[in-house]
DNA sequence: TTTTCCAATAGCCAGCGAGTTATCGATTGT
DNA sequence: ACAATCGATAACTCGCTGGCTATTGGAAAA
């Protein structure tokens, strides 16, 4: 269950497009010409960077005239919330036998 | 503040590495040689992947005799999961905003 | 002390991926 | 119809990184 935290992490680790994301998080819907002006890369990157962001559900797109509007899909991080939730959960898991343990030694 | 996601979205991007930090964080401290059984690759690829673990603060290791123990540093997963709140925080913001537009036009 | 074992380092290679420029398709404005 | 603009695609380069084998440094066992 719940593999797909795998393409979160690799989408997420690049810095430009986490970047791009981030930007859709602050002030939603951006057109393609909007992000560029501000990520440091040339055109065609960020198009491929959104592609990617896309793919993993991270963002939609809107078609208006011959603009392209991009905006961020917050619950595509759920994954990634569930995945460290669950770390946690073996550490504590793990720290509560090792309670149980220390118990019925004492008695 | 917190910028420290960046090496920690690179670190846990790759399969291989990630899967030796869920192993640690589930089964708690284990040797090299332990976690070279089950990793699929090569003693040395594990010994690197360990020692960026290790750089991200991730994992701590335990000298004893020959062998090397390693255990994972929850507490790292921290600024992570700030990350994933703060995206949260922004998204909310953004419709507590639109909200209030609204209740302004409403009245 | 010699041998054996564990883990780290060195050195190398191959593939991937992020960047570039150039171009194309589509839509809007003249 | 023509020009201009927007964004995606093509084609390519290059650096990084994850993998390997071989070797080294230490610590335990013989």
């Amino acid at each position: 269950m719940s593999q797909s935290h795998e393409i979160l992490f690799k989408t997420l680790a690049d810095p430009t497009r986490r970047a791009i994301f981030e930007r859709l998080c602050r002030d939603g819907d951006q057109t393609v010409a909007a992000l560029t002006a501000r990520a440091g890369v040339s055109q065609p990157a960020v198009s491929k960077h959104l592609g990617v962001l896309k793919q993993a559900g991270l963002v939609r797109d809107r078609h208006e005239g011959r603009n392209t509007h991009y905006s961020a899909e917050l619950g595509a991080l759920a994954p990634l919330i569930d995945w460290t939730n669950q770390m946690a959960g073996f550490w504590q898991s793990r720290f509560d036998n090792l309670e149980d343990l220390l118990k019925r030694m004492d008695q």
